[in-house]
DNA sequence: TAGACTATGTTTAGTCA
DNA sequence: CTGACTAAACATAGTCT
């Protein structure tokens, strides 16, 4: 038990190529950043999203609140003209797509609700339809009467549902509610964790959450994308 | 000029209330995690993402080595079943949709390049279609129809731009390219710098890219998404 | 693969320019 | 907003379980 530690050592920014030293600093400096994003998201009441893709081939993400709001605010914020309709071209599918991504999960649940989805029977049903060609023979007016019929349904949903729309980004103030647990702020105390969230519509594998921040999981918040995702 | 410097103080990790406290503590913060984020990319040759929507409605984001490759493969990691037709009703729209995020926005580029869109045009001239009616007369087989469209359309795309596919994630090794940047790793020499990508489809009025990260913006590396968008 | 240890490198709160 | 400064708080490399 010879006392021959030494303390942090500086070391070059480039690649490790030691895999077994590679795995130990991927995976404490991951707890890190998900840390530090943590404290930046409690401490100025901001929304916060971190996504790692590690070297074996995982996918890790850290949100706070939540993941996916703010992948989907990015989204938003990036290639949203104010008034996409009346922009005319200038909107592209993109946009329409990156909007229908959410409204479109909401109509799925609705209609998954009331009966569920036969996927192969309406598939044959609809062979006659113009839009069982193969792709690459639609033109580029059926292409865009596609999206278009996209954009209508979003812009209906959008009427309708906007009260469930603000609750993708609940705003809460989280801080209040982890006072305590942070206590003394000792590392030690950081309680790490992984899990899964059985929800299927926000399902991540690598799910991490810091005990300071809000809880999704095996816990009694499992569900919050309910008030979303119902109509 | 007296010395009464109070050294690093601990704070409650709460939210802060002192706005301008705040806006200094976030501006600090924010840079950070974006650090740490970038020595964890660099060091474990990994990819990582970092999106913070700002308490004045501002989005800043970081990304090794671009914030949409790691998003786009966050939502494709997420969602993808192996085989997304055959499994039937376990694919949702929202599968779909992130997938067609991507490949939708192929086409509409390879379309663009041909001849342009005249949205109007087409919403007028396709009046009579059924998608045209108000979405909440859709039924439950018309929307599975419309989203089988849009699969069969990703599908047939797939196997045509399989090739092209592979160059959204160019797994480039940019550890080797910045070693003599961050030799002595000091703080002070880490570049701050934010730059605006005038790429319309990498468009981010808040890039921030660390001096030994990969440079995206004003350089000659400016259309990286050129390889991914063109058929 | 994950936890514990500890010396030391790094970040940052408070403050002023 | 951005930068500097200092001292204390915090993160972590190397090592051992």
């Amino acid at each position: 038990m010879a006392k021959v530690l030494k303390g942090r050592q500086k070391i070059q920014m480039v690649k490790i190529k030691n895999k077994t030293r590679l795995q130990v600093t991927f995976s404490k400096r991951k707890y890190g950043v998900f840390k530090k994003a943590s404290e930046l998201g409690t401490l100025c009441g901001v929304e916060i999203g971190v996504i790692v893709l590690s070297p074996n081939g995982k996918v890790f993400s850290f949100g706070n609140p939540d993941i996916r709001s703010v992948v989907n605010q990015y989204n938003n914020h990036l290639h949203y003209p104010p008034r996409l309709i009346e922009d005319g071209p200038s909107a592209t599918i993109q946009d329409l797509n990156n909007i229908l991504t959410q409204e479109l999960a909401k109509l799925e649940m609705a209609n998954k609700n009331k009966k569920g989805l036969d996927w192969k029977k309406s598939k044959r049903e609809e062979a006659d339809n113009w839009w069982d060609k193969p792709p690459n023979q639609l033109d580029l007016s059926q292409t865009t009467c596609l999206i278009k019929a996209l954009e209508d349904l979003k812009i209906e949903l959008r009427s309708q549902q906007s009260q469930h729309f603000q609750t993708i980004v609940p705003q809460s103030d989280y801080g209040r509610s982890y006072n305590n647990v942070v206590a003394g702020g000792n590392i030690n105390t950081f309680d790490q964790r992984r899990m899964i969230d059985v929800n299927a519509m926000n399902y991540n594998p690598n799910m991490f959450v810091p005990n300071h921040g809000p809880m999704f999981g095996y816990n009694n918040n499992n569900n919050i994308f309910e008030g979303f995702l119902s109509l």
